[in-house]
DNA sequence: AAATATATACTACATGTGTAGTATTTGCAA
DNA sequence: TTGCAAATACTACACATGTAGTATATATTT
């Protein structure tokens, strides 16, 4: 399989409004930017979508005069690849150091304590 | 205090080299370039280390001919910035959120699920 | 002092990215 | 069937990045 390519800071911007509103218009996700994101202009958008489509990042299919977009990729798929680069950058291809020095970065909440706690949990029973 | 600007990769690249030998003439960087990354032109190096003189993501010293360089930011720092960079496009900015999508993508070691531990409980303690 | 070696400064250039304007096509309404 | 509106296609441009070549300055050696 070819690995998807990363999108660039403005194409996972877009690429999230995809992941909302999954066979979005150029309209749409332009939309969708100026609510969520920022104003931007029509014709942006629409660029964007036609070299993430050139790059495989989206699929699109024509419908009438427009085209309905969406994402190749999961948001899960992308963001793990995002990551695995970080990793490869700063943690020598670690993810889970990654998250090691990501959590020293922060000052978590009770919640994502939790969360962390029940998450190791689960990593040990798989263990045994 | 001006935050130091992101290192793009072949920067980043160079930082660690510069963290692993501080005070690193242009030749110095070069030499661990060639050996613990990839062959790479001298000026080459020379002009990413001008380029991150000029940017603040290092500082150079005159010492006769050539020049010494230094990282400005601590390896920790440049890496925390990194993190919360994509922390802030992939999780809303939580770090720690990053750290569970991290830890999601990879089979920590046993070794690590214990690190994991020593800082959770850690961040236990403290909350009381 | 002239020649040489070394280091830096300056220039170049292809590619990617973010942004948006102009031109063209196409479906529909009058 | 002609014109309008909507959508896309094509073009443009400034800035960043990765890479490296050429020019210039400066010690050092003979």
């Amino acid at each position: 399989m070819s690995t998807l390519p990363l999108p660039s800071d403005a194409e996972l911007r877009i690429l999230q409004a995809l992941w909302e509103e999954p066979g979005a218009s150029v309209h749409d996700v332009r939309q969708w930017m100026c609510t969520h994101e920022r104003e931007v202009s029509y014709t942006t958008v629409l660029t964007q979508l036609q070299r993430m489509h050139k790059k495989g990042l989206v699929k699109r299919q024509r419908e009438g005069l427009q085209h309905h977009y969406r994402a190749v990729g999961t948001r899960a798929e992308v963001e793990a690849e995002l990551i695995r680069r970080l990793s490869d950058k700063v943690s020598d291809g670690s993810a889970v150091r990654l998250a090691l020095k990501a959590l020293g970065t922060d000052r978590p909440s009770p919640d994502e304590l939790n969360e962390l706690q029940r998450w190791l949990d689960a990593q040990k029973e798989e263990d045994e």
